[in-house]
DNA sequence: TTTTAATACCTTGTGTCGCAAAGTACTGAA
DNA sequence: TTCAGTACTTTGCGACACAAGGTATTAAAA
């Protein structure tokens, strides 16, 4: 258990390096309001709680990326439904890059091989 | 320029999820000494700077992933290899199934319709 | 009518960690 | 014996995720 905390640490820091990108892509399926988000991502396997979440949305909406509107919810408070703006979804489609990017590089250092080409290239 | 700050931003956090993970996937192909690390991740456009390497290689070591030796440099002082443990190697399997899911969980919500059959099921 | 339970949003404090910057040390050439 | 190059290390700051606790709304139960 001891052993299990090193992996279980870094799977949360990898995590923690998609949590914008994984909220924005959510958005840019439908509006939603922040439990529901949690839960389409706790879905999927990627955990977040409130406490990340709520001050995430309130600094991506700052940022102008998103903007949300009140909604009568048919029990409880009314939820705030956040969508994502022109300018996130411009952001988005960046962010779309810089993954698959990031994909791509992780991909050719498992395969270790392909490494010495790049440097070779790079180092001339 | 204002707007290029955030998708760096979220680049910057991506590459750091995956930090660890990379510096084992190096060490993996064979040993290798900080600034060579640096260099490597650098081919593949993850880049890491000493001051971030430096702690996280003895933080590594420390957990029992990693040990090093001493080699002679052909110029300059000598250079601290560091080498990953069957430990390591162990750890580093976890992370690559760990790795997977995290590609596999975007995927499936970047193509935002299967989230909801996931949702299905588990909501029973 | 007031208490309880459920839902939802928000804030504070703490700990971790990446990174810029500055520092130490070894080597060999000028 | 100074300088330049290489390599390892440490310190301080800032950002951020998250646990924990708080406020507000609604409706049903007591």
């Amino acid at each position: 258990m001891e052993t299990n905390t090193i992996v279980e640490n870094s799977r949360t820091q990898m995590r923690r390096g998609v949590l914008e990108y994984s909220i924005l892509l959510v958005l840019r399926s439908g509006d939603e309001y922040a439990s529901s988000i949690i839960q389409k991502l706790k879905d999927v396997d990627i955990i977040v709680v409130e406490g990340t979440l709520y001050p995430l949305l309130i600094r991506l909406k700052n940022l102008g990326l998103l903007s949300y509107r009140w909604e009568e919810s048919p029990q409880g408070p009314p939820r705030k439904y956040y969508m994502i703006t022109d300018k996130g979804k411009q952001q988005l489609e960046e962010l779309d890059s810089t993954w698959q990017e990031l994909v791509r590089s992780i991909d050719s250092i498992r395969s270790g091989a392909q490494m010495q080409i790049a440097a070779a290239e790079n180092n001339q």
